[in-house]
DNA sequence: ACGGATGTTCGCGC
DNA sequence: CGCGCGAACATCCG
């Protein structure tokens, strides 16, 4: 379920993992990841390159290396990077279940691109910024990058009718923010799912801000802690979310049933007592 | 045992 | 043009 907390943990780890590394060897199966480019490029293009930067825009990420070349990586619903270090005993590196492309390090570490779904998306971009891409300049403000504000917000609210929680999942009202993350936020700002995004008024588009930015900020500090207790004491995930994840349980605020339903095509949890 | 739900984006049809 | 729906695919759960 990679959002924006989770596209911007992969993006520090990758910068953690390339940073001023050299690519050896690229490889990559034949799958519709490669969408709009192909695998060959990927392997013939990267090797000998240096990593000079990853950013993340929304749910995007973008790998710059030198020489005028640019990676673009979508995760979809089940995309992430793994690294795999050579085993101090056979020298070997396992290969992750599901990996459709990797690059092997200066280092020897090998990066592999994991996708069980292949709904992610890998792109090679040549001579130009992958700032530039299309996909890229149709995104709205980035939640964390550019913040939340709320006068922008509103009025790219004002705009439709829709359900405020479909609103909130269109990336170019604001980009990063996925089902989950929309769910906890229009929870925490007591706002129904189903209102119309033009029928919230400055107040509540106010309180929907805070909302994104809350939960947003709750999510990377969470991982940051989760990563610090996996490594020093092997714990493993636990459930962060509030309302995501727990219909049928007691409102944690009021008490009252969590309810769901469908909006958008996507399962939506809210309160009935507390989301108006 | 199997139908239904799952995160995200895209394209099609109304 | 805006909106809604289904497809892309694998796994898990009841």
């Amino acid at each position: 379920m990679p959002e924006l907390p989770e596209v911007e943990h992969a993006a520090r780890t990758l910068r953690a993992w390339l940073g001023g590394r050299t690519i050896r060897r690229a490889r990559a199966a034949d799958t519709r990841i490669f969408r709009g480019g192909s695998p060959s490029d990927f392997e013939r293009l990267l090797p000998g390159r240096r990593l000079e930067r990853v950013d993340r825009r929304g749910k995007y990420l973008l790998l710059t290396f030198d020489g005028d070349l640019g990676l673009l990586s979508h995760l979809g619903m089940t995309g992430k990077w793994v690294r795999r270090s050579p085993s101090p005993l056979t020298g070997r590196r396992p290969v992750p279940l599901h990996s459709h492309a990797h690059l092997v390090l200066d280092d020897k570490s090998a990066l592999h691109y994991v996708d069980p779904r292949l709904f992610g998306q890998l792109l090679l971009v040549r001579g130009g910024a992958v700032a530039e891409l299309p996909v890229i300049r149709a995104l709205g403000p980035d939640a964390l990058l550019d913040g939340v504000d709320t006068t922008t917000l509103h009025a790219a609210l004002s705009r439709s009718a829709r359900p405020v929680k479909v609103a909130l999942l269109d990336q170019s009202v604001l980009a990063g923010v996925g089902n989950i993350y929309a769910t906890e936020a229009l929870f925490h700002a007591g706002l129904h799912p189903t209102r119309p995004s033009r029928s919230l008024t400055l107040e509540e588009t106010s309180r929907l801000a805070e909302g994104i930015r809350a939960v947003l900020d709750r999510a990377l500090a969470g991982m940051v802690e989760e990563e610090i207790a996996y490594l020093s004491l092997g714990r493993g995930a636990v459930n962060r979310f509030v309302i995501y994840d727990r219909i049928g349980s007691p409102c944690p605020r009021c008490g009252r049933t969590l309810e769901s339903l469908v909006i958008g095509g996507r399962t939506s949890a809210f309160c009935p007592g507390c989301q108006r």
